[in-house]
DNA sequence: AGCATGACGAACA
DNA sequence: GTGTTCGCCATGC
């Protein structure tokens, strides 16, 4: 029904899209421990070019995904430069100058909360 | 084909 | 802790 050309980068974006969907609100996550989890951390920056698609999709929470250091470094990349920050802290994040408080705390790692 | 860039990360000085 | 460099892979020129 598919062919099977050309379908690896899609089916990438899409396992990316599957596991942002799944960090609950006031949670982030990394592009490092998607990629991880996905099995090519050494391509995060794959999963940041992933969410740079993700206009073309509407549910995906893109602000819940932010740099290791827990740095909105994609906030400019919204269709407001405050929409990402605005999300956070609306779901109880605490957002100062583009940076994550007590990131470590609200950090949700897929390959441990989803068993693998 | 090569070179530069990018919502990253890790290693190193 | 900060600054620099390299690796990674897809995209654009």
């Amino acid at each position: 029904m598919i062919s099977n050309l050309s379908v690896k980068s899609k089916d990438f974006f899409e396992q990316v899209y599957s596991v942002v969907k799944e960090i609950p609100s006031g949670r982030v996550s990394s592009y490092g421990a998607i990629a991880n989890y996905l099995g090519t951390k050494q391509s995060s920056r794959m999963v940041g070019w992933a969410m740079n698609a993700c206009h073309n999709r509407s549910d995906i929470p893109a602000h819940r995904v932010v740099n290791r250091n827990g740095l909105l470094t994609g906030k400019m990349h919204f269709p407001s430069p405050n929409a990402m920050q605005h999300s956070l802290e609306k779901e109880g994040v605490k957002v100062v100058d583009d940076q994550i408080i007590d990131f470590k705390v609200h950090f949700w790692d897929p390959e441990i909360e989803l068993k693998i």
